[in-house]
DNA sequence: CCCGATTTTGGAACCGGTTTCATATAATCC
DNA sequence: GGATTATATGAAACCGGTTCCAAAATCGGG
């Protein structure tokens, strides 16, 4: 079927190793020898085989990308900036879903681990050392997001939500509201829990104790539902702090279902500035997360971690703004009141 | 680093070929070795390496998936039904982006190639035949999706639009509508020219032929811009169809933008029905294409030519249906005119 | 013209598994 | 009880490359 190096050796009169060492661009090879080599190879339409050379190279040109679900809006760029600076570099990446299912996590790092991957980003909350441990014992680099200090040779790459999120309620303050609801994302995830925290606080120092706190999960129905909940209050919120832009949509659209209008009514702000973002109805102000940063910077920690044999770990730190759209808007002189 | 195979041998006291034995689940095992083995397995901390093993089988439990890009809505289901098919079965995807790009697109034929992957589903639309014989010149399995009728080792997954499309103008003209617009995909590809077609002869059939046929390629910007074209006309038509839905969010944006009101003043009919189309204010009315079946049957389609050697080609057809929401509504008694 | 240094090439071991073939032991049958 | 068959294991070849080591060819200097 598919030619092999021998072969070519054969055709084009060299050894193996001679083809071996013009295909790898090796320096003491006369012109002649590798014309003939490279002419034999072009005849043949060869392809090295790469489960040969991994095998005997002993490494794979494949770094791991794990992430939660790749339906998820957030991951896209994320994959995107990781892709980019692999494939710039001649590599391959290996992307694994966990599903959000501890069993299939578990699957995916054996998987990553015996692919001989170089390093890995998993850039999903819910991994523990436990399964890290599998991949660094075998010498496996990994980059974590928004993790606790790292071990040896895994880094971290830290988003600062603080700034995104000072901002966000410096605009709301200003903006005059001074009643808030938070809805964040899941308490087991500890980005969320991050988030919400600095929320919270931040709102209380200014002012803006919120009226309640909600937890679910990041998508939009979750959203919905805790639009649900509040909306049963006595007193609505005049501004809405949601853990992710998928929540902040459902909780629009739950809003503008019961008649309560955004901005006019009531703010919603996001985080994360997916895509749609944008063209949700109003356009929604959010803090944006820079994902695909994230991604490069995730390979570059990595890239580092390989190179410098640095078993510390590398760390980066990512910036978080705001972005200001149309679902925030000036408080109304009288607040409206919904139920009652 | 990694213990081998060897290794774990001579710990359980056995031969290498005993081990592989026992780990390919091979008959012919006494429960003694078994356990012997499985218990130095446990010991070591043991992986296989996969390298070796499919350079030792000649083959990989590799699938690939070709996609334009990964930050287009359009693919993240589809990528899901494929890879849920291959984990369920053992196997892994290897996920390539062409970036739309023809150079690009080379490179992953040729790395997919030098995979040794089992077989390959392409879902974008802009390869030709010289690209999918490389791959099935060496045996392996492709499929296609709405592309021309295949040749030897090449499926298709053909999307049925008619039936979507009759049903949009069978509600169309229910609503009362007379005047139609299209703004379709991009015209060097062969779905969207498909669509485009079977669009404007189905409305043109039922007295509803276009004021208008824009092209332009799949992105928001592409209906903002097409709609900001049709502005200027003299007469406004009162419903747009859009060759996607990202298409039809950006023609309603920009529809809001200059004032005309979605659905009142126009309504606007998508295609695809991508996540976020229920969440466009106002939510998008569209046709559905079965995505996440799309990946299940181009896998399926895959793993019959692979298991019954048909070199015939195996081929399925997907249907499309409308899904009405709000972007849609029945025609004003007084047509508006926006530019006088 | 000979010798050591340098450039070029081939031979062979090796990477870590799978698999064929042969052998040894146990079970079955007449 | 010996022949026959099923079960269990090992030895070794093989997959298709990379790379170390040694040998051959080329070259410059004395």
């Amino acid at each position: 079927m598919a030619h092999t190096m021998r072969e070519v050796a054969r055709r084009a009169g060299v050894s193996l190793a001679t083809v071996s060492r013009v295909l790898n661009n090796n320096e003491y090879i006369s012109e002649e020898t590798r014309r003939r080599v490279l002419d034999a190879v072009r005849e043949f339409n060869y392809f090295k085989n790469v489960h040969a050379k991994r095998l005997a190279t002993g490494r794979s040109d494949l770094f791991g990308l794990v992430i939660s679900e790749i339906a998820n809006p957030y991951f896209p760029e994320i994959i995107r900036g990781y892709q980019a600076m692999a494939w710039n570099r001649g590599f391959d990446v290996l992307l694994c879903n966990t599903e959000y299912d501890l069993e299939r996590t578990k699957a995916v790092m054996r998987k990553l681990r015996e692919s001989d991957v170089r390093g890995v980003a998993i850039v999903t909350s819910s991994v523990d050392k436990s399964m890290t441990s599998e991949l660094t014992a075998a010498g496996i680099p990994v980059v974590l997001c928004n993790a606790e200090p790292a071990g040896k040779l895994v880094g971290n790459i830290c988003i600062e939500y603080e700034h995104g999120i000072n901002k966000a309620i410096q605009h709301v303050v200003e903006l005059g509201h001074r009643r808030s609801a938070v809805i964040a994302g899941p308490a087991d995830n500890r980005t969320a829990v991050t988030i919400r925290k600095a929320l919270v606080s931040g709102l209380t120092a200014r002012g803006l104790k919120p009226v309640c706190v909600l937890e679910g999960n990041y998508r939009v129905d979750a959203g919905a539902s805790a639009v649900r909940e509040v909306l049963s209050y006595p007193e609505l919120p005049t501004v809405v702090f949601c853990g992710n832009d998928l929540i902040a949509m459902g909780a629009m659209s739950a809003l503008e279902e019961s008649g309560v209008r955004v901005p006019e009514d009531v703010s919603v702000i996001g985080i994360d500035d997916i895509f749609f973002a944008f063209l949700a109805r109003p356009p929604l102000t959010t803090i944006s997360v820079p994902r695909e940063q994230l991604g490069v910077k995730a390979f570059e920690a990595l890239d580092k971690m390989l190179n410098l044999k640095r078993h510390k770990g590398s760390n980066y730190i990512l910036e978080t703004d705001l972005v200001v759209r149309k679902s925030t808007a000036s408080v109304r002189r009288l607040s409206l009141k919904v139920n009652s």
